[in-house]
DNA sequence: GAGTTTGAAACT
DNA sequence: CAGTTTCAAACTC
């Protein structure tokens, strides 16, 4: 049977149909010829993925009783204690991935086609705009599809309520619902289906494990429903093997514990949404429950974490159950971007580039091979960036916003109802994504530490620092870089690259582009536009965004050797690309997109932590800002931009490894030249005033002569009062004394008259000025 | 502006 | 991991 309806078919992007081809990896060919182009290898050895281990006592709880689960983010293996990892019939991968800031609870319960019960998952509350709140869930039968839509929650909309409708096909058939909606406003999709094509199909009694796929997708829905700018899909696929032993239903409950610390007005430790029970196929499966638990603390870590940044992917791969478990309560830690999110640009379309895309978040379950984790923040539309200026913050925030179009995609305007459900028919994409995406000045990264801003709950920063430009190398390669990268970073055509890499982009460089209005998406289906961006995008100066040039200064490079693409550079250590810098031979840009992944890569082996921020915050009681490393200087004392540490403006610390080190707070060379410098500042300050009010005056004053310099020809004012002039002047003066004296006038008639005859001087003098050269005065 | 110094990054 | 080399910025003249 189908596995994804034609409509439903259109909303999801091609990882989705890639992920369930691999889940389904001894199914039948994939229905979804999107499936087959994609470039994503399941088999990818396992890819080192940067991971916190949760502060969440239980990780993951998925056991399943086949074989080994691939799983390929090693990272998400490291478990925490009590968390664990069963292998069944039929590797069961769970990609989690999130970027949303909210919280969200996801329960699935699969339970006996005959026991289905509704239920209604709450979402307590979403913390941010892209929330993952509610899932209605779905489905369960034997075989089972399950699309469970979560909505997102608009800015503002922290609570949403939505309701999932369970709908069991008669037979253990393929069962998609879809809950989609805004908040308040759930709306369940149903998707019918075909009933034949399904891979997953296969007999309950099957001694080999039916492979169950769980598909949940979440659509994300605008506050304006009516205008759809946007959607999110959030895709939950699990492949579990039937267990013939295996009775009772299977509940799954997804655990979203919500780490609101730096969010706004969330507060909720966590959110549980109590699953609903889905009726399995098999009715005499023991219950089974297996809970993921999402935390967003910021300790639970799974994958793409730059220090505390704020944006987070979230891989996770877990088993089915174990057979024979009776019940299995697995937590699973998501590790869901606490404060923003991790953007990867992809295009929804591998042949129309400039298709309307979806943003797309995945979460899959299921699946033998490699995990194929992607989260997809497609845009569209030069719209789509908007500049955010937050009050008070020095980060430069990009919200990206989907703009949809009513033709864009094939279920736009497919009013999709829920059979079940008193939802609402709604359209699907009538969905609108925003997410703020923090751009950290690279400039400011070695001096100040951002304070993590808590403003609305649109908007939020960590303090992270992350700086990086992420190679234009095929997914795969870069995704245990993806930790790495910095704040809103973007996933974009690599031009050089060729049609299966990613150019993952600075986020300011996201802000560069949306200067130009145009913004590419490439996608790894390979049929990207390399040039998009390359040739479209309209580079500004150095390191500034045509808005942000006031706050954003950076200094020009000047390599030589390194083409630009070794940490020695700056623009490269930055995460930015070199414009208008005095390199050669420069490889930092667009054009040389695969070099420079090279490049990347080859520093984030060298160093996972190459493109973290240097200056972080200490430990407990020290300095909020210290260096991670320390330095190593040996003649400087410390005390010159040499030295890191003095450079960033901070003290030496205990990790520093320098030699006659000053540069510590009682030291008197330290405090001197901060005497100095600071006496120089004043000084320059100073200077600088007195210049701008010399200036001023001598503006001024032009001003005001120049009627003067016109009427002489050209000639300035005093060239008129020559010395023959100055001396007939005090004649004509003095003559009008003598005379007062002669006619003993009093004094202030005297003074009156003197001065009556200077004025009229004076007034002979302009007069003849404009004359000729050599003006004569005469009493 | 050229040359020197310096320490991080890269390399072995 | 330590020693060496390379590199570009900081600094000096």
């Amino acid at each position: 049977m189908d596995v994804v309806s034609p409509e439903l078919n259109s909303l999801l992007p091609d990882e989705i149909m890639d992920t369930e081809a691999i889940i389904m990896d001894d199914d039948p060919p994939a229905e979804s010829p999107a499936a087959s182009g994609q470039s994503q290898p399941s088999d990818d050895s396992p890819v080192p993925m940067e991971m916190d281990v949760p502060a969440v006592p239980e990780i993951v709880s998925l056991c399943s009783d086949a074989p080994p689960t691939q799983l390929t983010q090693a990272g998400t293996t490291s478990t925490p204690t009590g968390s664990t990892l069963c292998s069944t019939t039929s590797a069961t991968q769970l990609l989690l991935t999130s970027s949303t800031v909210s919280s969200s609870s996801l329960t699935l319960r699969p339970a006996t086609a005959s026991t289905l019960t509704s239920t209604t998952p709450k979402t307590t509350s979403s913390l941010s705009r892209v929330s993952l709140t509610s899932g209605g869930l779905q489905k369960l039968s034997a075989h089972h599809q399950i699309i469970l839509n979560k909505v997102a929650s608009s800015p503002g909309a922290d609570t949403t309520r939505s309701q999932g409708t369970t709908t069991t096909t008669p037979g253990g058939q393929q069962f998609m619902v879809t809950a989609i909606g805004k908040s308040g406003q759930p709306i369940v999709l149903q998707l019918p289906h075909t009933g034949s094509k399904s891979t997953s199909v296969q007999g309950l009694g099957e001694a080999k494990a039916n492979p169950q796929h769980f598909k949940v997708v979440t659509v994300s829905s605008a506050s304006q429903v009516s205008t759809l700018q946007a959607q999110q899909l959030k895709t939950v696929q699990i492949a579990k093997k039937t267990q013939v032993s295996s009775a009772g239903p299977i509940k799954f409950v997804f655990t979203k514990a919500v780490n609101n610390k730096g969010l706004t007005a969330q507060t909720s430790v966590s959110n549980v949404i109590t699953g609903r029970v889905l009726s399995t196929s098999s009715p005499v499966t023991p219950p089974r429950t297996i809970t993921l638990s999402e935390t967003l603390g910021s300790s639970s870590k799974i994958a793409i974490s730059p220090l505390k940044s704020p944006s987070k992917l979230t891989v996770v791969s877990v088993a089915s159950q174990v057979p024979n478990s009776p019940q299995k309560s697995v937590s699973l830690p998501l590790n869901m971007a606490h404060l923003g999110h991790q953007i990867l640009l992809q295009q929804s379309t591998a042949t129309s580039p400039a298709k309307t895309m979806k943003p797309v978040q995945t979460v899959t379950v299921g699946g033998v091979g490699a995990t194929q984790f992607k989260t997809i923040f497609p845009l569209s539309t030069p719209s789509n960036v908007q500049q955010i200026q937050v009050p008070g913050s020095r980060f430069h925030y990009v919200r990206l916003v989907t703009a949809t179009t009513g033709s864009s995609t094939g279920h736009a305007g497919s009013p999709i109802t829920n059979s079940s459900m008193t939802a609402k028919p709604m359209v699907v994409n009538t969905t609108q994504v925003r997410m703020s995406v923090p751009i950290v000045p690279a400039q400011t990264m070695k001096q100040v530490v951002p304070k993590p801003l808590t403003s609305s709950g649109q908007v939020l920063t960590t303090q992270t620092q992350q700086r990086l430009i992420m190679p234009a190398t095929s997914l795969p390669q870069i995704q245990p870089n993806l930790t790495n990268l910095p704040p809103g970073t973007v996933l974009a055509p690599a031009p050089g690259s060729g049609n299966m890499g990613y150019a993952v982009l600075p986020a300011q460089y996201v802000t560069q582009l949306q200067q130009s209005a145009y913004v590419t998406l490439a996608s790894s289906s390979g049929f990207s536009t390399p040039t998009g961006i390359q040739t479209q995008a309209r580079l500004p100066l150095n390191g500034l965004s045509t808005s942000g040039a006031a706050f954003r200064p950076r200094k020009p490079c000047n390599c030589t050797k390194s083409q630009c693409l070794k940490l020695y550079c700056d623009c490269f250590a930055n995460g930015e690309f070199c414009q208008n810098c005095n390199c050669t031979n420069c490889f930092n840009n667009l054009e040389h997109e695969t070099d420079r992944a090279k490049a990347i890569k080859a520093c984030l082996d060298r160093n996972p932590e190459a493109f973290k921020p240097k200056i972080g915050k200490g430990k407990e009681g020290e300095s909020d800002r210290r260096h991670s490393k320390g330095c190593n200087c040996k003649r400087s004392g410390c005390l010159k931009n040499y030295c890191e540490c003095y450079e960033a403006k901070i003290m030496c610390s205990s990790t520093c490894k320098c030699v006659g080190c000053k540069n510590f707070e009682e030291s008197p060379e330290r405090k001197t030249l901060m005497h100095l410098a600071d006496a120089a500042e004043v000084r320059v300050q100073q200077q600088t005033a007195a210049k701008t009010k010399l200036s001023s005056q001598i503006s001024d004053l032009l001003t005001r002569t120049t009627p003067a310099i016109t009427s002489g020809g050209g000639r300035m004012p005093y060239t008129f009062v020559t010395k023959e002039v100055a001396e007939v002047t005090c004649e004509c003066l003095l003559e009008q004394a003598e005379q007062a004296e002669l006619n003993q006038q009093p004094q202030a008639t005297a003074e009156r008259m003197i001065l009556e005859e200077f004025g009229r001087c004076l007034m002979r003098i302009i007069s003849s000025a404009g004359k000729t050269d050599c003006p004569s005065i005469n009493c």
